[in-house]
DNA sequence: CTGAAAGCGCTTACAG
DNA sequence: CTGAAAGCGCTTACAG
């Protein structure tokens, strides 16, 4: 029996007789034997690993695509390595040294507006790399089409009568998450919007922050010092728009009669703040983009990965949107908490 | 330049002269060369990675550790390997076949109540190990001191005056997470905690759940059809407690004033949703773990994995808890949601 | 269908 | 301090 037969039998290649194929299988089997990931990688070359690069896994987005992708990846047989940048310098770091080098087969990239080094670097690498929530010119990508989604929640926001709509957009370049942003096309998309109904562009309605709670209610305060505030808001994550919730009845508005809230997400808790939000499957993206990177790393798999998948969202309406009271209404009505009525 | 004396001076070994190693790196950072990893694993049999193993990625808890222990895991130059077990039919997969050797050189393992099969498998790997959350007699393990906590939170629905006090615990038997549960000493420090105060403990005030928001409704609404509902209860997670408070507004009581919460482990929404909890510093215990294993894969390093280290907790008050209304309150004043009173 | 041999790219005693 | 050689445990043409 030698070791070449061996390697056959237990990979399953063809020239080996079914006998010894039970035999070695056998054997193997009662002996816990399994070939040596080390050994295996440095003959072929090929390490059987996929490497998931996130900008923060805390954040809840990025645990359902981690989630998704991983789960994808491990029914195909396949590790996943986690990155996760922290801050700029790991960011720096990530993107400087080529870390991957000979460690995964192919690459998935997290919400990460890449610059033109960067996006070099990673071609360098020669693997099959798709990103997720971005788009680019070199690689692969999922996402939901930002512009029609955008559209739909501020289309909510105009058809329940609204007329002074803000807006809450993600600029990370202050935070940790490395720069992570929302593609601007969401911003974008709310514009286009606007525009359709005939509603004037404000400097003052349009505030962007990092992407948190607490980047969400400092929007929202700053929302709510314009000369004459937004009457409904549209915040491009449900964990900014938590925040914006707070910071709105904190400063004594009643939600939804003083003020509209649509988010971005359709995070775990949403239903449960009863927020008005946009549904992404961010789990079904992380599937979606393991799902090309696999597909390139099978046998003809050669670029497959370069696509772009266009996952579809939807409105799912709660509590935090309402037509805008008049003024009659507002003085009218004693101010109440609305969302935990059944 | 012999390959040999290559390998010395990049990787710092003595017995090479400064000015050969200056040059080789030199020429090394102009070619951009690396050592191959798959061929350095071979050789040496190490392969610099740390696996974590967590039931589920999408859980605020998981995220936290795998961002804590990573970075610590990164920071000493090592990769992380991720496996979710995802449902229990992946938790039989992972610990059946050996799926980490030759794949890590330490384990960490999240949340995970071992059988006596999975403890031995774990130990057959003959790697550092450490679990989170949970301790055993073969492994190091980083967690509070659960009783303690326990103690602290129905201590102050205690000190509130509260005499019918509920409890909702963790039970993910039928559940995703493939038998995650907090550990059983959180509800045996409850019972203490009652006990001292001179509560009778009744198991209709008793509850069990999977770890989810609506894991913790379904209990919530069970406690309510107790002959005697509660007045306070005891969460032993915060997504479980956000739940819970949902089902309590949706059968009508008031927070605090009909029914006060506390929950257990500060999650980020914790303070947007007004909720007393139990702080665990989770991210700290990620980071805590992960040096336990890398002090155990230091030279001289033998079992120092073997150890336990207890993290502090501490009560964090806010706006769902108060004292247990007097039935004359109860009728006197109409029932209004407080939460967002500033 | 089976086996012997070379090679993957490092590291580690061992000589010099 | 430097280099030549063996070995880590597989896989893959190549012979038989």
């Amino acid at each position: 029996m030698a070791t070449s037969t061996v390697s056959r039998a237990l990979r399953g290649l063809p020239g080996v007789s079914k006998a010894t194929r039970v035999r070695i299988r056998k054997i193997a089997a009662d002996l816990g034997y399994q070939a040596s990931p080390s050994a295996s990688r440095l003959a072929t070359g090929v390490t059987g690993t996929v490497a998931v690069v996130v900008p923060d896994a805390t954040k809840w987005f990025f645990g359902q695509v981690i989630s998704g992708a991983g789960s994808a990846i491990r029914a195909a047989g396949r590790d996943v390595l986690l990155y996760e940048l922290g801050d700029s310098e790991g960011r720096r770091r990530f993107f400087s040294q080529q870390v991957l080098r000979g460690r995964a087969d192919a690459v998935m990239v997290l919400s990460l507006s890449l610059t033109q080094q960067e996006a070099g670097m990673l071609q360098a690498l020669n693997l099959p790399v798709v990103l997720l929530g971005h788009s680019s010119e070199y690689f692969g990508s999922v996402r939901v089409d930002e512009r029609a989604a955008a559209r739909t929640a501020v289309g909510h926001l105009v058809d329940l009568g609204h007329r002074r709509i803000g807006l809450i957009g993600i600029d990370d370049e202050r935070e940790a998450t490395a720069g992570s942003a929302a593609p601007p096309s969401r911003v974008a998309g709310s514009r286009q919007s606007l525009l359709a109904a005939g509603i004037p562009l404000e400097d003052a309605l349009q505030q962007f922050g990092p992407n948190s709670v607490d980047g969400g209610a400092a929007a929202m305060e700053r929302l709510l010092s314009a000369p004459v505030p937004p009457t409904g808001v549209f915040v491009s994550s449900d964990e900014m728009a938590f925040g914006a919730m707070e910071a709105a009845r904190a400063a004594g508005l009643d939600i939804p009669r003083d003020m509209s809230l649509v988010g971005f997400d359709n995070h775990d808790l949403a239903r449960v703040m009863d927020l008005t939000t946009i549904d992404q499957d961010v789990r079904g993206q992380g599937a979606a983009a393991a799902e090309l990177l696999l597909r390139a790393l099978e046998p003809p798999g050669s670029g497959a990965a370069r696509q772009t998948r266009i996952i579809n969202t939807h409105l799912v309406k709660r509590g935090t949107t309402s037509a805008p009271a008049t003024a009659a209404t507002r003085s009218a009505r004693p101010s109440r908490k609305t969302r935990q009525q059944p």
